[in-house]
RNA sequence: GGACAGGUGGCGGAGUGGUCAAUCGCAACGGACUGUAAAUCCGUCGACCUAACGGUCUCCGAUGGUUCGAAUCCAUCCCUGUCCA
């Protein structure tokens, strides 16, 4: 069995571990890890991606892995990382959630038989009285070990302090190990380093009710070369589901990664061998200009995301529309871009009367209201079929004389925001 | 239940009767430089109308009130924190 934990190490993807033994009991056992997974959103987003690659790198080493996801305590709120207690979701609300966690996960974790599994923490949670919590949960914790957790500390010195619940959530999440260690053999738990506090609420509980040694593994957060976590945009998160964020703009985010940070997301989020990350970077180096890094890693993590089918018409968009001018083309050669990237269909005979530029960037998405449709004309953003210079403003409507093709008009918003018109 | 401190734009945080659509920082957006990087510099950053000058509307937890005029004063309510019971 190889050394996953090595391997998670190599690849930047280790933080932290409860005990040290664990490298040597992973290598000589075959164990099942649980990462939780929060039911907040119907999808995940990057941010979510190193504990699904945790999972998918055990897995890789002949681990089983089991993906929790929080029907439970995502009825609670975890206080650990965040400033305020937010919003109770409602158990519909969760239900829809899970189904869609549950379609993101498979995407990269095998849950055939045998295989990776995926449980619901309401399935024992839910059912569990507030009295026999206390008695067989309860009684197991100090209140002086809880309120030292770092989570804990922080958010009482905050000004918003926090609630019972919030207080209470690492009693559950411990439980959820404990259940786990007692009902799939699950030895090991990891999570993000903001759960080193929970996770280590789960080891010493299980070591209290059962005498067991459960391992727990904290990995870093997504961070940029500034140390800003990543994964947010102008319009929200990085989601990995296609519904949420096109499988294009997946593909840019990528794109427009800065040097610095290349090395890191290779190693933690593609599954590239680490000779061919290293003979990438070099190559990288020679001319950085050509961005082969960025656009390598673009690759990789959009297929492994959405697979190669989608990666390729994602490239192929990007190819053709950061190119350059495109005044002349068909509606034949530009038609595959309107599933692609973010598109617009007009009627025609407003593009006959004439539309007034900012009413049409309002139209398109590209500026928020026509304020800001304005505003962005004024400083000379916006770009009319991918032409080098901004539109002219002294012109006073859009015509079909605009028109880059038979029917389309590509619109772009600074330097990278693209729509395509099209009149019909 | 009591005492005290608070609730301001995405966030942080000024403002404490008019000159406040609200200083400033961060984030964001546009431009310059580049490489669809980074760093730096310049500009913008509630909505609507206008080619522009400019104008109109909504806004400072909620609701009422005082005033020619309120984010700023008063009342009630809601929420948060700290301490006391």
């Amino acid at each position: 069995m190889s050394n996953v934990i090595q391997t998670l190490r190599e690849r930047e993807l280790l933080q932290d571990v409860t005990d040290p033994s664990l490298e040597k009991m992973l290598v000589e056992n075959k164990v099942s890890v649980y990462v939780g997974f929060d039911p907040s959103a119907d999808s995940l987003h990057v941010g979510h991606m190193i504990g699904v690659m945790i999972l998918k790198h055990f897995q890789l080493a002949g681990h089983r892995p089991i993906a929790v996801v929080g029907g439970g305590t995502g009825m609670v709120g975890d206080p650990s990382g965040r400033s305020a207690e937010r919003n109770l979701l409602t158990r519909e609300q969760i239900e829809v959630n899970k189904a869609g966690l549950r379609k993101v996960l498979s995407r990269f974790i095998d849950f055939g038989s045998g295989g990776a599994i995926m449980v619901d923490n309401a399935d024992w949670l839910a059912s569990f009285g507030f009295l026999d919590f206390l008695r067989d949960v309860g009684k197991y914790f100090r209140i002086g070990d809880m309120l030292a957790k770092d989570s804990v500390k922080r958010r009482l010195a905050s000004e918003n302090g926090l609630s019972f619940t919030e207080f209470s959530y690492m009693l559950l999440q411990a439980y959820d190990f404990l259940h786990l260690y007692r009902n799939y053999d699950c030895r090991v738990q990891a999570g993000g380093s903001d759960q080193w506090g929970n996770i280590t609420a789960g080891t010493e509980l299980i070591r209290r009710v059962l005498n067991g040694q459960g391992y727990g593994i904290t990995t870093p957060l997504l961070m940029n070369a500034q140390g800003q976590k990543m994964g947010k945009t102008a319009d929200g998160a990085v989601w990995l589901s296609a519904d949420k964020l096109s499988p294009y703009k997946f593909y840019q985010f990528w794109i427009q990664q800065e040097d610095a940070s290349l090395e890191g997301l290779f190693k933690k989020l593609t599954l590239l061998p680490l000779d061919e990350i290293a003979r990438i970077l070099k190559a990288h180096a020679q001319d950085p200009s050509l961005r082969q890094g960025q656009k390598h890693l673009a690759m990789s993590i959009t297929e492994l995301v959405h697979g190669r089918e989608e990666m390729l018409k994602a490239q192929v968009a990007s190819n053709a529309l950061f190119a350059g001018k495109i005044s002349t083309a068909k509606d034949s050669e530009l038609a595959f871009l309107f599933s692609e990237i973010p598109s617009v269909t007009i009627p025609r005979a407003d593009l006959d009367q004439g539309i007034a530029p900012a009413d049409l960037l309002a139209r398109a998405g590209l500026a928020s209201s026509k304020s800001e449709a304005r505003r962005l004309l004024e400083q000379k953003g916006f770009y009319l079929n991918n032409s080098d210079i901004p539109y002219d403003t002294s012109q006073k409507s859009i015509t079909s004389a605009d028109l880059a093709s038979e029917t389309m008009m590509i619109l772009r918003a600074g330097k990278k925001k693209y729509c395509l018109v099209r009149f019909v």
